[in-house]
DNA sequence: TCTAACACAGTGGTCGTTGT
DNA sequence: ACAACGACCACTGTGTTAGA
C-alpha cells in the first residue's frame, strides 16, 4: 500500500487514475466532530481484485486543498470514471460535493437489497465485509482516532487501506446479490413463484398476526402500567397537531391581501359531485395514471362453486 | 458533531369489490 | 342502493443511521 506525501507524486498517481473505468475510494477525516472537518487522506484502488494492498494508494491530502481540488477536477466531476463509496455522501461532501458526477454508494445498493436475501442488523461496511466476504477481525478502532496527526500510527495506515479493500469486495458482493434479486420479469417462472408465495404463505400469516398481537398487547401493557422502557422497547407519545381553516375564508383572505398563493388542490369524487355543472368553469388538469393490483384468489371456495 | 435520507406509526381519506 | 372491507396513498411527526 503505497502512501504517498509528495504533491508531485500524487498529482502524477492522479493522472493515471483519469484513464480508470472504475475506482474504490474511501477517505479519512480529521477534526470531524468540530465545524472545521479537514481531510486527511484519499484512498484509492483501481483493481478490486487485490486483495494485497499493493493496488492501494493512500494520498495524504491534509491541509493540501490544491490537491484535494485536482482529485476533484481530474477523478470526480469526470463522468466517465465510476467513483464506488460506502455512504458515498459522506465522503463527497468533502470531494466536490454536487459537482461530483458518476457516483456509486453501497450503502444505498445494500439498503435496497430485500431483508431476507441480505439479513444483517446493520448495513456498516465491517458488517458487509464479515457477512458477505468472510472478512474477520476487523478492528474500526483507527476509524475515530486522530488522523490530522503526523506521522500516522501503523494501525491507522493499515485501517485506511484495508477499508478500500474491503469496500471492492463488497461491491462485487452486492453487485451479485443484485442480479440475483432482480431477474428479468419476462424470464420469471410464474410456476415456481407462485409455488414458492403458497408455501410460505401460512407461516407469513401466523407470524404476521402474532407479531402485530403482541406489539398490540405489550403497548397497552406499558401504558397501563405505566412502563416507558423495558430492555426491548421505548414507549414515547406526542402530540400531533392539524391546522384547519374554513375554505370561504382562506379563499377571501388571499383575495384581500392579493397573497400570491396558488397551486391546485385534488377534486375528490365528493366534491365533483358537490360543484355538479359548476366544474365546467374551472380549468381543471387531469392526470391519468394506471395501477396495477394483485389479488390473491381463494382456492377454497374457487372450486366450492363450481 | 453534522445531516440527508430513511423508516415507521398513526390518521384520515379515496376507491373498487363484495355481499345483502 | 348501500355498508363494510381492504388496498393504497398523502401527510405529520419522531427517531435512527452511516460516514470520520
Amino acid at each position: 500500500m503505497p502512501y504517498l506525501t509528495t504533491a508531485s507524486k500524487i498529482d502524477q498517481i492522479v493522472a493515471e487514475y483519469t484513464k480508470a473505468k472504475t475506482l474504490w475510494i474511501d477517505t479519512e477525516v480529521a477534526d470531524y466532530n468540530s465545524r472545521n472537518p479537514r481531510l486527511s487522506l484519499i484512498q484509492v484502488l483501481d483493481d478490486p481484485e487485490d486483495m494485497s494492498g499493493d493496488r492501494v494508494f493512500l494520498l495524504d491530502v491534509l491541509d493540501q486543498p490544491d490537491l484535494v481540488a485536482n482529485f476533484i477536477q481530474q477523478i470526480m466531476v469526470n463522468p466517465d470514471i465510476e467513483k464506488v463509496f460506502h455512504h458515498a455522501s459522506y465522503d463527497v461532501k468533502f470531494l466536490g460535493d454536487k459537482k461530483a458526477r458518476n457516483i456509486t454508494c453501497t450503502l444505498e445498493i445494500a439498503k435496497k437489497i430485500p431483508y431476507y436475501l441480505l439479513p444483517v442488523p446493520n448495513y456498516q461496511l465491517k458488517t458487509l465485509a464479515t457477512v458477505l466476504c468472510n472478512f474477520h477481525y476487523i478492528d474500526k478502532q483507527a476509524q475515530t482516532s486522530d488522523w490530522g496527526q503526523r506521522p500516522l500510527t501503523e494501525e491507522q495506515i493499515d485501517y485506511a487501506y484495508l477499508d478500500c479493500i474491503y469496500l471492492a469486495q463488497v461491491h462485487k458482493c452486492l453487485l451479485e446479490l443484485q442480479s440475483e434479486g432482480d431477474p428479468a420479469p419476462e424470464a420469471e417462472d410464474l410456476i415456481a413463484l407462485n409455488l414458492r408465495y403458497t408455501q410460505i404463505e401460512e407461516q407469513w400469516k401466523l407470524l404476521n398476526s402474532e407479531v402485530e398481537h403482541l406489539q398490540e398487547r405489550i403497548k397497552k401493557a406499558m401504558q397501563a402500567q405505566n412502563v416507558s422502557e423495558t430492555s426491548f422497547f421505548k414507549l414515547t407519545a406526542y402530540e400531533r397537531k392539524t391546522v384547519k381553516a374554513q375554505f370561504l375564508e382562506l379563499a377571501r383572505l388571499v383575495q384581500s391581501q392579493g397573497l400570491n398563493f396558488d397551486f391546485s388542490i385534488t377534486l375528490t369524487q365528493k366534491l365533483q359531485k358537490d360543484l355538479g355543472g359548476n366544474l365546467e368553469q374551472l380549468s381543471v388538469e387531469i392526470d391519468t395514471s394506471n395501477s396495477w393490483r394483485l389479488t390473491p384468489k381463494n382456492q377454497e371456495s374457487n372450486s366450492e362453486n363450481e
